[in-house]
DNA sequence: TCTCCACAGGAAATTGGGGGTT
DNA sequence: AACCCCCAATTTCCTGTGGAGA
């Protein structure tokens, strides 16, 4: 896009603000000086690094798990660029691969992207050999490159239980496939849950260190909510009642800083909008608001057509009040939506796949079930903390194939929530 | 106590691609 | 062209589970 300054003058957008100062230290990108809440993490990736600075030993391996939003990355970044500064005053030399695994199902995928980061004329991850080849290839490149070498695999739980990788780069060096490079790992993983599914020969490996992320709390959130509203709103502008809102909010929601982070901001951009001289409470609801339908939206574009069926159809019983309902009571609806839209229909087992994993995305939410009137253990789903008629609204307005149907779902019943 | 139901979820096979090398 | 490698989404088949009712 082209900006003509010429023709886009004061005249549209005002530039001075009553509200921001730097309204930079609220955006994603801003990697604040200090971190103020996670002293106690940095402190324990930094030993894992230590003993490469007193002695030849490579580096520990480090694991570095929470949810996301809680700080991993920039920690990473952090001690590594520390380290860095440090091995240069010892004259060693420090090799950071960065590869983010997002969209890397498979070890295969993973190495491809390693590569890319590795060799200079490869700029797409290969496709058409062996893992075998490419895992030949990554390890002649990594010991090319001598020194210390320390590969970052962000996102590390997009793996699933395709472990190879993780099996056979922190054992290279024994292995006798790298013998000018120290190589360690730091793999970092959104999940809690997937350290436990790892096998038990690659968790000791990997996880010689582990660093757990725990979710900040409200008080957490509020001292970084407010080193950023200084920096970013101009004095005084920001209610006294606002920080404390924000925080116990997102600290509700996971407890991710990004989100409380983008709540605060929102909640300006609306009082500036508004040529308001304070940002009030009442931004920060209609904030909330904002995101929430914001979320759903997002949340709605990353399925397929199958999956939004499915939403779909738990919303479609949450409407009429049936709501916590078993795969079997979601099945007859989901077939009725997709018929509706003329794709082929799943098996029941496939859509029983469905649910459970649009839980993991938050979707949905599943409830386990003992007993019952024919015993085993079962799951009920719901649409949790998503509002079933805003979903559909948002699916009616959106431009899905599935849209029109999403508007004509029972209205019947739909004053009956509440 | 035993059986049996109805569901959860693992494993393997199938389907239908993507793309290589020689 | 012939042959190889990798992949994701499903379906098909199957085993495990635990309380209700015999």
């Amino acid at each position: 896009m082209l900006y003509e300054s010429d023709y886009c003058t004061m005249d549209l957008f005002d530039v001075s603000s009553n509200i921001f100062d730097k309204e930079e230290a609220l955006m994603d990108e801003w990697v604040p000086g200090e971190l103020p809440e996670r002293e106690e993490e940095l402190e324990q990736i930094s030993m894992a690094f230590k003993r490469s600075v007193r002695s030849d030993k490579r580096p520990r391996n480090v694991f570095l798990y929470g949810k996301s939003g809680q700080g991993k990355t920039v920690a990473i970044e952090y001690v590594l660029r520390e380290l860095d500064n440090t091995f240069q005053t010892i004259d060693k030399k420090l090799t950071v691969i960065k590869s983010t695994l997002q969209g890397s199902n498979t070890s295969y995928q993973a190495v491809g992207k390693i590569l890319t980061e590795l060799e200079e004329d490869t700029h797409s991850p290969p496709k058409g050999h062996s893992y075998d080849d490419l895992t030949y290839r990554m390890f002649n490149a990594l010991d090319d490159i001598g020194g210390y070498a320390v590969i970052v695999l962000d996102e590390i739980d997009n793996l699933g239980t395709d472990d190879d990788l993780l099996y056979d780069l922190p054992r290279a060096p024994s292995n006798g496939r790298l013998e000018n490079t120290e190589v360690s790992v730091v793999g970092i993983s959104n999940d809690f849950n997937f350290r436990e599914k790892l096998s038990p020969k690659v968790k000791g490996t990997l996880g010689e260190v582990d660093v757990r992320f725990n979710p900040y709390d409200a008080t957490e959130l509020q001292t970084i909510l407010k080193q950023r509203k200084e920096i970013a709103f101009q004095d005084g502008v920001v209610d006294e009642d606002v920080i404390p809102l924000c925080a116990a909010y997102s600290a509700q929601d996971e407890g991710a800083a990004r989100q409380a982070i983008k709540l605060l901001y929102t909640a300006g951009e609306l009082a500036s909008n508004r040529d308001a001289d304070s940002v009030t409470t009442d931004h920060l609801e209609k904030a909330k608001d904002r995101l929430e339908h914001e979320l759903i939206r997002d949340g709605l574009d990353g399925l397929t057509t199958q999956e939004r069926a499915t939403v779909l159809a738990v919303a479609s019983l949450e409407v009429q009040d049936k709501t916590p309902a078993k795969t079997k009571e979601v099945y007859p609806v989901y077939r009725w939506i997709i018929d509706n839209v003329g794709y082929e229909e799943l098996t029941a087992r496939s859509i029983h796949d469905k649910l459970t994993s649009l839980n993991t995305y938050n979707m949905v939410s599943a409830y386990e079930n003992s007993g019952g009137v024919r015993g085993g253990t079962y799951f009920t789903f719901d649409l949790g903390n998503i509002d079933a008629h805003e979903l559909l609204d948002v699916c009616a307005n959106a431009d899905y194939s599935l849209s029109e149907t999403a508007d004509e779902i029972p209205i019947t019943t739909r004053q009956s929530r509440f």
